[in-house]
DNA sequence: GCTATTTGACCATC
DNA sequence: GATGGTCAAATAGC
């Protein structure tokens, strides 16, 4: 958070300004409240469960950050983001799929005309918001959409390409990319890209995709009312996953496999990597899961 | 028949 | 030119 003072936020209207420096204010007291809860579980008179704490902490950082970004978009509106508005507005980075999905969808219109043409139009996501997972699942409860798998330079594991199933239905640009460890095997390295802008609440994904409805007695049998707070991080063990071993290939094919993290969507996809803090935000919570920012 | 996954090809970036 | 990200036809599963 000691960077969260980006160059965008000087650029930024008064206006903005106020609904930024409120947004992080309430996060900040979100936090701690969580603090407090956390510090004493039992004793706190904190109105709210920790998920719910944490849910809030999350989204007026989020809120906030999506305001900063969009300022940095030429003809952003003054505006508080919206769930629904297009990917491209609510993400703020144009790399990170918002021009790659728009682009792509425009071209594949020339694509169904010519095979060959219109191909590549697609902008790679390296700037783009992205967040490293690396974890003994790779479940994060969201109905992902697996569009790829590459062979990697360097690395025994092949890696998995992921976007949300609702990105076509909602236009949501979040894509994950899914990679086994190289030094252990039992983790996954799991990048976030992009953030989630469909209206789709991660416990009704099991519905949306075929896929999860395959695997749906995995997902919803028990642990979509299990596991909603933060406890649920501490995966003491990889064989927790109800299929531990993926045999065509090295990633799974779909995350849906594995146990249920049910991480909030927002720990993952709607983080900007270089201004959060997470010691910050929740000082006293320990992660089985290391988090990552890129740059 | 519909939908998700696989996989080779294409293309942008480095 | 090498590498990585994405597309889309082919295939598989329900």
């Amino acid at each position: 958070m000691k960077n969260m003072v980006c160059p965008e936020t000087e650029t930024v209207s008064p206006k903005k300004r106020v609904i930024i420096k409120e947004l992080l204010v309430k996060g900040q007291e979100s936090a701690a409240q969580l603090k407090l809860l956390l510090e004493n579980p039992f004793g706190s008179e904190a109105p709210l469960s920790s998920e719910h704490l944490m849910a809030n902490v999350l989204r007026s950082f989020t809120q906030a950050l999506s305001v900063i970004n969009s300022s940095s978009q030429p003809g952003s509106a003054d505006e508080l983001p919206h769930r629904n508005l297009p990917f491209s507005v609510q993400n703020g980075s144009p790399a990170a799929g918002s021009a790659g999905d728009l682009t792509s969808r425009d071209c594949s219109e020339s694509r169904r005309r010519s095979k060959k043409v219109g191909r590549g139009c697609y902008n790679r996501r390296r700037s783009a918001h992205s967040l490293t997972k690396l974890s003994c699942t790779t479940n994060d409860n969201h109905a992902w959409r697996k569009y790829g798998q590459k062979e990697i330079l360097n690395s025994d594991f092949p890696r998995s390409y992921f976007r949300c199933c609702h990105k076509y239905d909602q236009g949501c640009g979040a894509i994950k990319q899914v990679q086994r460890d190289q030094e252990n095997p039992d983790m996954y390295q799991t990048t976030y890209i992009g953030i989630h802008t469909c209206n789709a609440t991660p416990k009704a994904t099991h519905s949306v995709t075929h896929s999860a409805t395959r695997d749906s007695h995995l997902l919803n049998s028990d642990q979509d009312t299990k596991v909603t707070n933060v406890q649920n991080y501490h995966i003491s063990s990889p064989n927790l996953t109800t299929k531990p071993e993926f045999p065509k290939e090295d990633t799974p094919s779909d995350v849906t496999y594995h146990k249920l993290l049910d991480t909030p969507d927002t720990m993952y996809s709607c983080i900007d990597s270089q201004s959060l803090d997470m010691d910050f935000m929740v000082p006293s919570l320990h992660f089985d899961t290391d988090f990552h920012f890129d740059e």
